[in-house]
DNA sequence: TCGCTCAAGACCTCCGACGTATCAGGCCAT
DNA sequence: ATGGCCTGATACGTCGGAGGTCTTGAGCGA
């Protein structure tokens, strides 16, 4: 194996096995490097790896940091590796996401706030009865993260805020195709929203299945 | 932004675009460092950490070559964030896991050939009825592979196995051993296979989220 | 034709040097 | 005494070059 990958594993062992916490500075890079047995331009490249995937936090002039590990850190690595798949996966990561976005709508119909109600409404009535199609997948993405997140579970909200990346161009496309897309989807969000202030999870549940299956099936029937 | 992250950009831009191709090889190191502006040495590191997320694979002595792109192969690196987490946010894949797994068993009934329904009853009986704790583990790992392999959706499958990645899951049957959960694990995995041979979806969902249930039940009550 | 040898090509590792950003402490004016 | 500015130390960022090692494939001989 070569030197840079050892060094990533030590590094990660180092992180799992609690020698290295959240938040704690690694030696600066020629002790490491010197540490752990090979030179400062190789160790960079484990560095840099581990920076990609939001591991570790390098700051010029100042060091390098383990990160806060949360899922939400770490999965956000996730959307930049779906940003490289292609059309013809998209329906896979949707039919994924049909399954993870009416669980966490269900969810979260049982836990969210009076205020988180308030605050979708409100943002439901600031876009209005015609939005752009920009407008409006925008608003989606942000009324669906709202919700998830009020699921409680920070894994499943990061799952879904990657796989949310590739369908929304695809939810773009649809908007512009699609006569009746808009005003479908603005009803949809109402009724989900109806959903959860009933903290009816089953119904939350179904109309989030719906909303996702229009799209697919429009996704299917366009391919 | 530093060079060697707009040099990831680039080269993920490249692949985007497609004028990298899955399986295409790029120019020379010395060359692609002189065609993005910057030296070898920083080049090296985009390459590494490209690498390290499978986006890239280097071979010593040959060159420098898009991977496959397989949401198989992407999602690999899923497993490598999730040995980060700590026990406290075990519980949250868990949940995510509970959702997902059934539904991919409930897919699968409807999909499942003939030849992987004996493939799996085969592996049952290989395993008998009393094997240790490892044979189980590995067992149970490659079961529920081959169920959610079978649901025909490969985003799904390589989600599913970077969340029961084998950190996560050998350290919860580690503690199971004492108990009483071979037999009820053997006797559950056996009324899953029935039900997909029924092609009973409903039944197979319900056992995969018995399965799951228990697991996470007991996981919360040692915690 | 098969197997071996060997040289070219490409990545691997290292070194040393210099550029640049950050932070902490001292200095000065208010 | 307090606040802001300046400066030096520190640590990451970038670079060019020199060998080393591995893979591949062409060329050669049995």
């Amino acid at each position: 194996m070569a030197v840079t990958d050892e060094a990533i594993e030590k590094i990660k062992g180092m992180i799992v096995s609690g020698a290295l916490r959240p938040g704690d500075r690694l030696p600066k890079e020629s002790e490491l490097a010197a540490g752990l047995g090979l030179s400062r331009n190789s160790l960079r490249e484990a560095v840099r790896a581990l920076a990609l995937i939001r591991i570790l936090d390098v700051r010029q002039g100042d060091g390098t940091y383990v990160t806060s590990l949360d899922p939400q850190l770490l999965l956000e690595a996730l959307s930049f590796v779906v940003d490289f798949h292609r059309d013809d996966t998209v329906l896979e990561f949707l039919a994924v996401r049909r399954i993870l976005e009416p669980a966490a709508t269900a969810m979260a119909a049982l836990r969210i706030s009076e205020q988180q109600l308030d605050a979708l409404t409100a943002q439901l009535d600031k876009l209005g009865d015609a939005p752009s199609v920009e407008d409006l997948v925008a608003c989606d993405l942000e009324f669906h993260r709202g919700i998830v997140r009020s699921s409680g579970n920070s894994v499943l909200c990061s799952l879904l805020d990657g796989l949310s990346g590739p369908t929304t161009r695809a939810r773009v496309w649809r908007g512009l195709t699609q006569e009746d897309a808009v005003g479908r989807t603005l009803r949809e969000h109402r009724a989900i929203l109806a959903a959860l202030r009933d903290r009816d999870a089953e119904a939350a549940r179904s109309w989030a299945t719906v909303h996702i299956a229009s799209v697919e099936q429009w996704l299917r029937s366009t391919l």
